[in-house]
DNA sequence: GTCTATATTCCGATAGAC
DNA sequence: GTCTATCGGAATATAGAC
């Protein structure tokens, strides 16, 4: 399998959103992208339409990833374990291929709110909530849910982890949202 | 005391934070902040050397309060009151009048990291961190007494809130913060 | 698919009058 | 302290050859 090429538009998304979630959506120009991969901007022009349409491109990837958990979510509702479930599959979404796009959406919210994606995706976090808390309205669980949420999403941002330079082990994560959802005695 | 005036610095401070914070460091222009104080950019030029200046002169405000905090933090060490102490005045701090910086900063890493300021605040962060967890050396301890730091930032994030348009109440977020650093029987 | 060349717009910043 | 006017540069995006 030699004749293979063309991978050029599956290397532009992965350099954008590594630059993007490094430097910023803004502070990142398609000259910078371009030159890391040996092109000119006009190439990029040719496989995305606009510096936005690169980063609908991986925001509707992830957008898919969660619809498919929530839709898992919606169809085991009622059930200890499966809120359980969900956040595990949260944490291996989070910590698997998708944990640059979270990185970046943690490092750009305004411009998403821009490009007019960060409505959706927040609207799916919130929805991922609601599961997890499962109907409790004291705001005590509430916060804790979300914070077990958040426990995850932080595996994808370098700020707050113990060593800056080394992430929490994705087990850890997991063994303490799964107690921070679980309900009180 | 009619004879005021000569407040447009603080003017400025304010309307660049809340505009920071909202459409991000990059995206907003001195025009933009000019225009809502029926000004013009060269008069922001007068109050500002740079556009980074008006940054740094709210980031160093928020340095020092913290720089206080942690001082107080150093000298009552070894002592669970004072680490219950310490995230009570950092939710004070952070609920405050710094939450428009807490906000500003939450949605403007990579501008912070450009700017030079990230590194320094990212320092103090772990350093609070250190304070909370009182030499605990177990990995789930050590992410438990993060979250409760970051259950205290959440209040300027309205990303995470139950209700996107309601924050949760600052007395709740400190009691989640404290039995998160409280020590596990 | 990728290039060179260019159109257009907007930004941060400065000079100098008042 | 605030203005008008302007500079130099960099950004997104397009046209058209190869």
């Amino acid at each position: 399998m030699v004749g293979r090429r063309s991978d050029t538009r599956e290397r532009i998304q992965r350099v954008a959103l590594e630059l993007f979630a490094e430097q910023g959506y803004e502070k990142t120009s398609l000259r910078e992208i371009a030159e890391r991969l040996d092109l000119t901007k006009a190439a990029l022009y040719y496989h995305f339409k606009t510096k936005e349409d690169i980063v609908h491109s991986f925001m509707s990837d992830l957008a898919s990833a969660l619809d498919d958990l929530l839709e898992w979510g919606r169809s085991h509702r009622d059930s200890a374990h499966a809120r359980e479930e969900v956040l595990r599959r949260f944490s291996a979404v989070v910590a698997g291929e998708y944990a640059p796009v979270l990185r970046f959406m943690q490092q750009n919210m305004p411009a998403m709110r821009e490009l007019g994606v960060k409505h959706a995706f927040a609207a799916k976090i919130q929805e991922l909530f609601r599961l997890v808390c499962a109907g409790e309205d004291d705001p005590a669980t509430q916060l804790r849910s979300r914070l077990a949420v958040v426990a995850l999403m932080l595996q994808a941002n370098p700020m707050f982890a113990a060593d800056p330079e080394t992430l929490p082990p994705a087990d850890v994560a997991l063994r303490v949202a799964l107690e921070l959802a679980a309900p009180r005695d």
